[in-house]
DNA sequence: TGTAAAATGTGATATTTATCACACGAAGAT
DNA sequence: ATCTTCGTGTGATAAATATCACATTTTACA
């Protein structure tokens, strides 16, 4: 739950774990940076950010897998994404009202910077290239979302399954067999179904030879059914 | 389809119509911005920007009402959101690929302003505090795109079809008396619904004195009842 | 290592919402 | 003015998915 502090000093400078827009900043900006903000680590499991927090300073995160994600009246939860590292948080929420929109937690353990607000709002208006660099960030992010969104509003379940898996081997992890970093509730929230239909989903895909599962080890096996899947399913 | 493009030269300094963003521009910048846009009108019904098409003008809404939609395959259609004025149309797209991933048609008649996207990507990194007002609003737009996937994906019809209504009243028109701008089947597929369903839970609010309908014309009969069932409906 | 708690898989059933079919009225076109 | 098309409301039915109940497996931890 509660970060642990590293000693040592944050060289933003040499830091080889830079965003795209940081690396466009000058070394004086990147002094600055260092001077307001702080290496933290997180463990598997704890929540980083709760939904509703005040924000006064920004994540960055440099490793690990973090889920975004909310949870409504009846303490069932939607997972919005799953973030991967060199990454943000919560940018949106920073320039409206400054209220954390979503929570945080990591899947894995996680190391990141904070970064005092005050300082990277000064960088972006100091700095039109950041500014423009944070902009393309934000705008993926909102379109990824949005097809996060179609994916759910328009797909039956087996294509939204058959989506969550490529999404899973070919932006996160790259590869065509990888583990889950999440159970089978957590994969259902991620998606909007019940835990129910999401293991009969991954069941019969098993069953017709498409995926290989082994607890969270998945397997794709037959990579072009499954894109046939996800697109008309 | 085609706009009506007006003979007339706008003179950004002095328009009335001005966005926030541009409101901090300098005289020069708004010169520059002058000599590379064009006001235009669209008819209602006009379809304004193809998903598809590639930009190389970012659109300025003065006046009107507009639907962000996209089709798919089955012809069915999702409209993301109504947009009103003092908006820029499609700024998620304009970092990104620059491939339009949305389309926009005129619900009402419309009057824009076409702006140059080089002019104003050179205009965002040359000015971060325009930079930062732009940030805010693309924010503002993934959030609010974000509530209406958590009520789409996580309530029930009578709630949506409350939240929609809620959402006219308040936002586009600030009243509790209102014209629905467009047809039953739209207002379904705003929210996600039938048409046939849309227009059921329309009629039971009707019936339960929730609501009076004639038409398009919406009146709130019971603004707390209709506030509750947005919440736990 | 043993035991409790959590996660998972699966059948039966219930609920929600879409689809189909059709009647009716209003708006446009000739 | 009449014809046609489009938008709308409504009942009957079908499809999709959630919920419930429970057995089984895995994990956590004392």
């Amino acid at each position: 739950m509660i970060p642990d502090f590293s000693p040592v000093l944050n060289a933003c400078r040499d830091c080889s774990e830079k965003s795209c827009a940081a690396a466009i900043l000058h070394v004086k900006e990147l002094d600055q940076i260092r001077e307001n903000s702080r290496a933290a680590t997180f463990r598997k499991g704890d929540i980083m950010v709760h939904a509703g927090s005040m924000t006064s300073h920004i994540i960055y995160l440099k490793s690990g897998l973090v889920k975004e994600y909310v949870k409504s009246a009846n303490d069932s939860e939607q997972i919005l994404q799953i973030v991967s590292k060199f990454t943000y948080l919560g940018l949106p929420s920073l320039f409206g009202d400054r209220v954390n929109h979503y929570s945080y937690a990591a899947l894995t353990d996680v190391t990141v910077c904070y970064i005092d607000v005050n300082i990277f709002n000064q960088l972006i208006r100091d700095n039109g290239n950041f500014a423009y660099e944070i902009l393309v960030s934000v705008s993926r992010d909102s379109l990824n979302n949005f097809h996060r969104f179609m994916n759910q509003s328009q797909k039956k379940i087996y294509g939204r399954v058959a989506d969550a898996i490529i999404y899973f081997s070919r932006i996160i992890f790259e590869l065509e067999t990888f583990e889950l970093p999440f159970t089978r509730q957590e994969f259902a929230d991620l998606i909007g179904l019940s835990r129910e239909s999401a293991t009969r989903v991954l069941t019969k895909f098993k069953d017709d030879g498409i995926l290989s599962i082994d607890g969270r080890q998945i397997s794709i096996l037959k990579p072009d059914l499954l894109a046939r899947i996800s697109k008309h399913g």
